[in-house]
DNA sequence: ATGGTTGCACAGCAA
């Protein structure tokens, strides 16, 4: 089983780009970040043109989260527990062959001090209250997506000149811990990014943050087989600033 | 220290 996930950075933008990946790798399941799109506006009927079933979590302009199966998808939910309708739509979940997967873009932070770091670690904390309360370890469950968190500084291009800064910082880092981040099973290489900044020509000169993550319980950490990430989509023309992150499961 | 680029939507914000 193929499940893989990738901040598309606008699906309507990206569409040319999500379809023919979707046609080439052909992963049992897609989860997509950063939409930018609501429900209504979504492109769905050319991805369900390639087999693929789709459940939306979309607004206008911002944020945005999608679960793209080639099997059906049971027991779909959308959001956080507190949220109401006025809620940045940033997570959907739903199970596919017995896996729960939970898809989420994780607030950005800005940087340490600011109101916008207060309310990532907020959203963070109340993720994990959430994932305590609802799941157990020995359930075979998938966290992934845009977690605008690197794990290590292995994970980023200068930690150094990085430390304390966000996707770095404790405070952060200390919110995944609960999980076994997958790549690191398999891969122990500095240098491995899934986003790479627009600016400065960050991905030409290999300047990147590993912050696409794909986080699971121990059952199915078992079962995995591999992790990569597709870099050459960064490549590609009219490219979103993340790459492809594909994991593997026996 | 600042700036650089992209997307949305048509000014300026978010990333």
């Amino acid at each position: 089983m193929i499940i893989a996930t990738w901040n598309v950075n606008s699906i309507r933008a990206r569409l040319p780009r999500v379809t023919d990946w979707l046609a080439k790798v052909r992963p049992d399941v897609l989860c997509m970040q950063e939409t930018k799109v609501t429900d209504e506006e979504f492109p769905r009927e050319e991805i369900e043109a390639l087999g693929y079933r789709l459940e939306t979590y979309g607004q206008p302009t911002y944020n945005g989260v999608a679960i793209a199966s080639l099997h059906e998808m049971e027991e779909v939910a959308r959001g956080l527990p507190e949220d109401d309708d006025d809620s940045q739509r940033r997570v959907i979940e739903a199970t596919v062959k017995g896996v729960r997967i939970v898809n989420v873009y994780v607030p950005n932070g800005q940087a340490p001090g600011t109101e916008a770091y207060e309310m990532k670690l907020q959203w963070l904390a109340t993720l994990c209250a959430a994932l305590e309360e609802f799941y157990y370890p020995s359930d075979d469950l998938v966290l992934l997506g845009d977690m605008n968190i690197a794990p290590e500084d292995r994970d980023v291009h200068d930690p150094e000149a990085l430390r304390g800064k966000i996707h770095v910082s404790e405070p952060e880092r200390a919110a995944l811990r609960s999980l076994i981040d997958a790549l690191r099973q398999k891969n122990q290489d500095d240098g491995v990014y899934t986003w790479w900044d627009y600016r400065m020509a960050m991905f030409r000169r290999g300047l990147g943050y590993r912050i696409d993550l794909i986080l699971v319980t121990p059952p199915l950490s078992e079962r995995l087989l591999g992790v990569t990430v597709d870099r050459d989509e960064r490549a590609q023309e009219k490219p979103s600033d993340h790459a492809p992150v594909i994991a593997t499961f026996a």
